[in-house]
DNA sequence: CGAGCAGTTGACCACTGTCAATCTCCGTGG
DNA sequence: CCACGGAGATTGACAGTGGTCAACTGCTCG
């Protein structure tokens, strides 16, 4: 599984502001390192946790990229999300104590493992802390809501626009190309995350392929006419 | 709009285990109480707020039904759900700071208005209170996400049988009847609920009591065969 | 270098959406 | 109190999107 790494320096992480320590001074940020374990790495197909699992440690996403689903016990797969780093997974088991989602890496990634105890304990010194956990809670429910309205009474052109434009948006966010997509998971995963089948999925970015919307090549996707992208995607 | 009714009294509310005073004592409620704004009494087919509106506000359902929405700039409307006693509005506004969906009554109904800043300043003396706010958004995760599974990839019939047991479970564990149901909301709402057109559910409901696993008066219903329906809905 | 998985494409069709007509209930006003 | 109007619900006919099944291709990784 999952290999325990050093610990890492919240104080110097590039997601410092994204993650639950968003607004924890110097002091408070030296105090909470001391409750959090260890940073994890993990492997390019293997499970951080599964849908049941006992619920007891919070992630934040440090490197790579990872995917959550749930499952029905007829084999059903919904993707619920795809994380990129400065992302918190496992906010799904506070309330049942046990993770009901399942959660992998799409590439080799790092995690830092956050007790949720802790959180507990460190929130009468740092209010703060409490503060941006409800932020970051509130940050998926609205993530939800979007794709629920996606899966709900969206055409397939638009929930595979929509995808490449949200995939698009969150690269740039991070300052990396914002033309050029490396996508991480497989077709299959995409088609459970937007409610189609892989087929469906395959030929809609073959079509937009053809009328020059994008180039595709396998996982590498170019997006050569956002604004008709954006057409097809309206009004996210 | 709403009007603004009298001051309650949490101690003796009867959903006072369900909401945000779970974990509160007798001392901690009296101040929590002090700190909340009275309720409210909302007619059916009011709004509560409105997406877009500014955020400072959480409501608590203490009687009635009401529903939660967010729609496309073209009028697309996505509900995200159906809010008996007991549960909170309101949390997807928290990051933002402004309401990302619609909520309106269904019946007349009453809500208690808790204002976000008092739960940040009291969470300190009670951290028992933030604790449970992170439960109750933890419990709005897995909801959407199994939404997000009924839309992404389950069959009309399928949606449909879930969507009827999921609402009499509601019931049940409110002490009403189990079999006999009081739709508050139309067809157009459970079509959009469920991802479907409301012709579709019509004749869902219709097929349905064809075949005697329900009965269908318009908005009362009446579970006659629940074996057959939990078939149906394997494996929610 | 070879095996196997991921991806693409084609053919076919079922489910559900769309459009339209009709019905039924409920509330309102004469 | 009854008639009327209108919104909500039901039903039918038809069509299209996207699902299903299957064959084939070509990376990728061991």
């Amino acid at each position: 599984m999952a290999t325990l790494g050093k610990k890492t320096n919240c104080a110097q992480c590039a997601v410092r502001y994204q993650c639950l320590t968003r607004y924890l001074n110097e002091n408070e940020l030296e105090k909470f390192e001391q409750g959090r374990v260890s940073s994890i790495k993990i492997k390019s197909g293997e499970s951080l946790f599964y849908q049941g699992d006992a619920f007891n440690t919070l992630f934040a996403v440090r490197v790579g990229v990872m995917k959550t689903s749930i499952s029905r016990s007829n084999g059903q797969e919904q993707v619920t999300g795809f994380q990129m780093y400065g992302e918190i997974l496992g906010l799904d088991g506070i309330e049942s104590q046990n993770h009901s989602s399942h959660a992998v890496a799409l590439e080799d990634s790092e995690v830092c493992a956050i007790p949720y105890k802790m959180i507990n304990d460190f929130s009468v010194e740092a209010p703060k802390l409490r503060q941006r956990l409800a932020e970051l809670m509130s940050t998926q429910l609205v993530h939800n809501h979007r794709l629920m309205l996606l899966l709900g009474s969206m055409c397939a052109n638009e929930r595979v626009a929509i995808f490449l434009l949200n995939m698009m948006e969150r690269q740039r966010e991070r300052g990396l190309s914002s033309t050029e997509l490396m996508l991480r998971m497989t077709r299959q995963d995409i088609a459970s995350y937007l409610g189609l089948q892989l087929e469906t999925v395959s030929r809609k970015f073959s079509t937009m392929s053809d009328v020059g919307m994008i180039s595709v090549n396998r996982k590498h996707i170019r997006l050569t006419d956002v604004e008709r992208l954006q057409q097809m995607a309206i009004t996210w």
